[in-house]
DNA sequence: AACGGAAGCT
DNA sequence: AGCTTCCGTT
């Protein structure tokens, strides 16, 4: 579990597991069909079809025995493995592509947002590059909850570097195959490999060991090559080589820059015209949260990157839910001090840098360390019956754990922090599930509808109902989505930004490029949630404090009351609870305007957590 | 074909 | 936790 940082390439140990116990975790099955689908190879057995993380099952008894293989389960069939498919809905890996047979499609969505921006690895800027243009798509994706061990115990988590382990290279090796009999299962993917490595050169197989990197350039440039937007000036160079992409998935065909037609089906729904995202975003990103540095600048390119891609891609909604004044956009004013003006980087930010201080060269490229925060964010679904728990990231910190002292995790001790340091009213607990507004309303409702309601589709269970009963009583929705209307065109994020589809596909997003629009959220957003302050008198009922008070109510009865269901509440209020915590945090550093009263300027509030846990590292 | 509960294994 | 195995239902 350690973080382990190869040469600057930093793998989440999440999604690698040694394989030193066999019984252990060994490879996962996402983790499998991602490699299956990076080979070409294999494509006659599976590969990326339709949408951004789309893929069909050619021949699912291949795939199967494939997969039996791997996992020395030579009674593999389809039958088994689309069973564990199946496992992977409610964890919300994957989803199934209705009326397609054999077709599942990754979620990458919900994760990027959150994912980004802590995703430098070792540049220490590593935001900025990636927030642009590839929304979820290549850069800033994350792997849902990944693993397990996202989602346990926060505090091991903690130590455990939630960074990237090398899979990859395992992979890369080949397949190890794990069986222990000795079966002769890895021989396929093996040769897979081999196959691989083989045909390119050395460089290649490097290549192969760590796929995915490549992601960012080579995404920017294939994809996005095209007008950066005005967001991303400084193309690509950036991102480190190492580290994004840890996982193979990319199906990068060619060394950056080609990618097949094939390869990227999503394309073709990109929207923004300038990005497009591979099919096989996924894996890239995961970095995040390895090293998150917290500085001033880091600060910034995130939260401009993400701004930005939320808005311009629609990422998540979410997103802005909890920051309702977000808003960065305002065109003319940027909220913050980073305006928005497209670049993430603009000019640092002067003041919090030195707080920070800690930054050791210069930052060039290396890691540095960052610093230890760890992040944990990912959005749960829904609570329906019983939905397993997603996951969620986790950064790590890394290395010492000395260090960890000074990290905190998203949740609980950067909580404390906060509070801390001052006092805002915000509540911050432990322990809210409010996971988004979305979620949160849709857990208010969630019971009485559960049962009602039943996922008319898939997509359903990321959202969008919910969202509307909550909002019942307004009709707000500036769009008025009516659950059953279509929505408008542009009421983005209306729905709910989870749903993948919609993300990707909906968007319209306006042009980054274009100047003026960097940001245009003002009429996107009229996302039910925040738009409130424009809107007049419908939109939100409920003022998102307030809500959230009443939540935090609720919270508090809840944990008053212990247990309840604890089955699926607890399994989705841990996770949730920790992206609520994590989104709270975000949302009062984005969310100045909202109350100056209650909460303190955002800056002011990075002020406040640098110097807090300088002391106490001190 | 796809879903999902239940039990079992690691 | 992450499947694997079985199986009844849709």
């Amino acid at each position: 579990m350690k973080t382990t940082t190869d040469g600057g390439f930093v793998f989440p140990d999440w999604a690698y597991k040694p394989e030193s116990s066999p019984g252990s975790r060994q490879i996962q099955l996402w983790h499998f069909i991602l490699e299956l689908l990076r080979k070409e190879e294999y494509h006659d057995v599976i590969a990326w079809q339709g949408d951004y993380g789309e893929f069909v099952i050619k021949d699912p008894d291949e795939v199967a025995r494939l997969w039996g293989a791997r996992k020395c389960k030579p009674q593999m069939n389809y039958d088994k493995l689309s069973r564990a498919l199946r496992y992977y809905y409610n964890k919300r890996i994957l989803h199934k592509t209705k009326g397609k047979r054999f077709t599942y499609k990754f979620n990458f969505n919900k994760l990027v947002l959150v994912n980004y921006p802590f995703i430098d690895m070792g540049s220490g800027r590593g935001i900025p590059q990636s927030a642009p243009p590839v929304p979820s798509g290549g850069s800033h994706f994350r792997f849902p909850p990944s693993t397990p061990s996202d989602i346990l115990s926060s505090s091991e988590e903690l130590r455990s570097p939630g960074m990237f382990s090398s899979v990859a290279r395992r992979m890369a090796r080949g397949s190890v195959s794990d069986c222990s009999d000795g079966t002769s299962t890895n021989s396929e993917l093996e040769e897979a490999v081999g196959a691989d490595e083989r045909g390119v050169g050395p460089e290649r197989a490097f290549r192969g060991l760590l796929p995915p990197r490549l992601p960012h350039d080579s995404l920017f440039r294939v994809y996005g090559g095209g007008p950066n937007p005005a967001g991303l000036p400084r193309p690509a160079p950036r991102v480190h080589p190492d580290s994004l992409s840890p996982f193979p998935v990319s199906p990068l065909p060619g060394p950056g820059s080609l990618l097949a037609p094939t390869l990227s089906p999503a394309l073709s729904m990109t929207p923004t015209p300038h990005l497009s995202y591979p099919p096989s975003p996924s894996l890239s990103s995961p970095m995040m949260g390895s090293h998150f540095s917290f500085n001033a600048e880091d600060m910034k390119h995130y939260l401009q990157a993400h701004t930005q891609s939320v808005y311009n891609y629609h990422l998540s909604p979410r997103a802005f839910l909890h920051y309702p004044n977000i808003i960065i956009p305002q065109p003319h004013r940027p909220t913050l001090e980073k305006p928005p003006t497209h670049h993430l980087h603009g000019p640092p930010l002067p003041p919090l840098s030195h707080s920070l201080g800690q930054h050791p060269g210069g930052g060039e490229e290396a890691q540095q360390h960052p610093s230890p925060f760890k992040f944990k964010l990912q959005p749960p679904p829904l609570g329906r019956k019983q939905r397993d728990s997603g996951s969620s990231l986790a950064a790590c910190t890394s290395s010492s754990s000395s260090s960890q002292s000074s990290s905190f995790t998203a949740s609980g001790q950067m909580t404390s922090s906060v509070l801390a340091a001052g006092p805002p009213k915000i509540k911050v607990e432990p322990i809210s599930d409010i996971e988004s507004e979305e979620e949160v309303e849709v857990t208010d409702i969630s019971e009485e509808d559960e049962m009602n309601h039943d996922d008319h589709d898939e997509g359903d269970i990321f959202t969008p109902t919910a969202h509307h009963q909550l909002n019942s009583h307004p009709q707000a929705n500036g769009s008025g989505s009516s659950p059953s209307a279509p929505l408008p065109p542009h009421s983005f994020h209306d729905d709910d930004p989870d749903d993948d589809e919609e993300v990707f596909k909906t968007p319209a997003t306006p042009p980054i490029g274009s100047a003026a629009l960097p940001f245009p959220l003002i009429s996107l957003k009229s996302e039910p949630g925040q738009a409130a302050p424009i809107s007049p008198g419908g939109t939100r009922c409920i003022p998102i404090k307030l809500r959230f008070k009443r939540r935090w109510s609720e919270d508090q009865k809840m944990e008053a009351d212990g247990e309840r269901d604890e089955a699926e509440d607890k399994k989705l209020e841990k996770h949730e609870r920790r992206t609520l915590e994590v989104l709270k945090q975000q949302q009062a550093l984005f969310d100045p305007a909202d109350s100056a009263e209650e909460r303190t300027h955002p800056v002011l509030l990075l002020l406040l957590l640098l110097n807090q846990s300088s002391e106490s590292l001190e």
